[in-house]
DNA sequence: ACACCCATCCAAACCGCTTTGGATTTACGA
DNA sequence: TCGTAAATCCAAAGCGGTTTGGATGGGTGT
């Protein structure tokens, strides 16, 4: 019969290799899963003449169970290797343990290493409370559609939000979508709407910009990230407080937003060190980017934190380390990794027991004196 | 009746706190998904007045449904925003559509930004697919632990392999559990027995050398990554084939491997060139490594491309360009990010349909030559 | 000795979808 | 006109867990 069954759909995958194509796929699909190893609820509650009721209650902690059975149970179990369906427990409980990070091209482009510290921070604390990650690199275009089948398709039981920009519309959607979420950066306008949490950039650079004030130093650049992201709004606000407190004017020409790579540190220093009136420190968003401004100040013979100042943000990743008793740079440090972390404690243990209440949280960075920080020259 | 029920659960919880939290939970969490929007397939097709086999089938495709009634199908599931529960559809048909990868701490730390680019680059072609990417950072002694919860949980369809060490462990166990994967680079002794797909390091580095020794260079050091990844070992081979080709000596206080951190770059170089007998070439890894060369070459007053050569291995790092006409660094380039894309491709489209067969391919890697090189000194 | 209460354990329903094995209707050739 | 193949559609059986609503049997207090 079944047989007859075969031929009969074989008859049809002449007809559409596209409907071939996909039982083929299905039946190999799922011969992978039927040759795993382990036993499944039933057959370990057949070995252990229990009923499945009981061995599912003894695995998971209910008070039901003889602390005798239970023990039973745990011995087999670990026997038999066995571990529950991730997908069928899924299907049963009604939540997928997982957490969704959707995340637009664009925003990767420029947030790539930051970004991959703050995943490996939040993968730990998602692992240790049994959740998975799931990641989503999709076209900028595509995003809302990828929220919406996350919450459609039940993909993930909350969603973490990075990179937000001025005016971003992803906390709407999410709401009406009905999605947790924590959003790692500030909405502005909506810092008491949505859940966030965030390094306090603007306190950092105003108090990294008081420091070059402190020192003498008068022509300050300020070399951002694009200030359509959030962060690079307030960093650039904490900037310009810091010389309105001190009635000293900002000057606009020394002000840059790009992304943060190498060559725009180096291709802005030497362009501004090259002018008549040229800076004598630089505030920088990025540890890449004040590389590329080292490597313009070295080639022009400079010297930092005698000729030049340098203050940059770092954000602790590992591959570029800055450490030392001293370290080479003067920075606001504040670790991504540990925001990570952080991030994804209080989504697991607040916004997903909770959703309703709003919750934040701001994170202080450290201003960390290192070499790349002088007097300004002619006034020490 | 419930209320009773409730009643009495209610004291076990004054008994057990965790009890109490792990039932409140569930509610909790639960709320959310019943919470969320969106129609099920029964009540789709209780509105569409068909059974729900053949809704089913006509939003998947299957020939059995006529147009019209396929089209009355989809204009129903779009009205109600109806897209399957994916846990349910994972149970159904036994797969779980998803690809596992599996990051040790430590590997992490070293690999960081490239992995990030890859997974960028594997992401893609993963929701092209349907598939879902999921991640876990695990301590390097919980590697294996992983992968058992994948296999046995049945939590992934397959899983990548990164940064092969020699002697890797992980192929053998991941055949073991009959989990269907592919190597981003190559297990030492292994290269025919399971899948991969890598840059041909040892060619790549045999060339750039090749380069180096042509315009005379004779004292060539090298800044390698750690030489128990796979990848830096073979990059060694090339390096020491092509002086062995010439005839010429390798020198070894030139090697160096360490992690591919800046400071290591900069540290390297600014010692190699305080020798008596400093090298008038280096060949490095990674462009951060070269980065920190670059700061060591410019802070001892040296220019690269006249006074000092490098030549290094450009991943093509979104936030690292070395592009322009003619590139800062002379470099062997490979988009690692292409490298994840078509990594992807070859695991969902051959490694998933056909894990029986193993496959390699090979990537070249491009020898550009940027700025960084020239002949060497007191021999133009 | 009797009713009652726990402590244990179980059968069966359910989660939401896919897939099997027909049933029914329509169309067509002899 | 009738038999048969093709075109459609459906009821029901899984998939592998969790959870509900008892059933069972051994103390306990009176």
């Amino acid at each position: 019969m079944s047989v007859a069954q075969f031929l009969v759909k074989n008859e049809r995958f002449t007809l559409s290799f596209t409907f071939f194509s996909k039982i083929y796929w299905q039946q190999r699909l799922k011969a992978i899963w039927a040759g795993g190893p382990g036993v499944n609820l039933k057959e370990l509650a057949k070995a252990l003449e229990l009923s499945q009721t009981t061995v599912s209650r003894a695995l998971n902690g209910y008070p039901e169970v003889s602390a005798e059975t239970r023990d039973r149970v745990m011995k087999m179990a670990r026997k038999h290797g066995y571990a529950p369906n991730q997908q069928a427990r899924r299907l049963a409980t009604g939540r997928s343990m997982s957490i969704g990070h959707v995340i637009p091209r664009s925003l990767h482009e420029m947030m790539n290493p930051v970004f991959m510290e703050f995943i490996a921070g939040a993968g730990e604390t998602y692992s240790r409370h049994g959740y998975d990650m799931v990641i989503s690199v999709v076209e900028d275009d595509k995003v809302e559609d990828a929220y919406r089948e996350i919450a459609t398709r039940k993909k993930a039981d909350a969603v973490m939000v990075h990179g937000p920009r001025i005016g971003d519309t992803r906390p709407a959607l999410l709401q009406e979508l009905g999605l947790p979420f924590l959003v790692h950066g500030r909405v502005p306008g909506q810092e008491d709407s949505v859940s966030w949490i965030d390094v306090n950039n603007g306190r950092a650079f105003e108090r990294a910009t008081n420091l070059l004030l402190d020192m003498g130093h008068r022509r300050i650049a300020l070399l951002n990230g694009l200030e359509d992201m959030d962060f690079a709004a307030r960093r650039r606000a904490g900037f310009e407080k810091a010389h309105a407190d001190c009635g000293i004017q900002v000057i606009p020409d020394l002000l840059r937003a790009a992304d943060m790579t190498e060559p725009y540190g180096a291709d802005s220093a030497m362009e501004m060190l090259s002018s008549p009136t040229p800076p004598t420190a630089f505030l920088v968003s990025s540890m890449i980017t004040a590389i590329g401004v080292a490597r313009a100040v070295g080639s022009r013979g400079l010297k930092l934190g005698r000729d030049v100042s340098l203050i940059t943000h770092d954000d602790a990743l590992s591959f570029l380390p800055n450490s030392g008793e001293v370290p080479i740079f003067t920075c606001t440090r504040s670790s991504v990794r540990h925001a990570g972390k952080r991030a994804a404690e209080l989504l697991i243990e607040n916004i997903l027991l909770d959703p309703q209440t709003v919750i934040f949280e701001h994170l202080e960075a450290e201003l960390i004196v290192g070499q790349s920080t002088g007097p300004a020259p002619g006034r020490a």
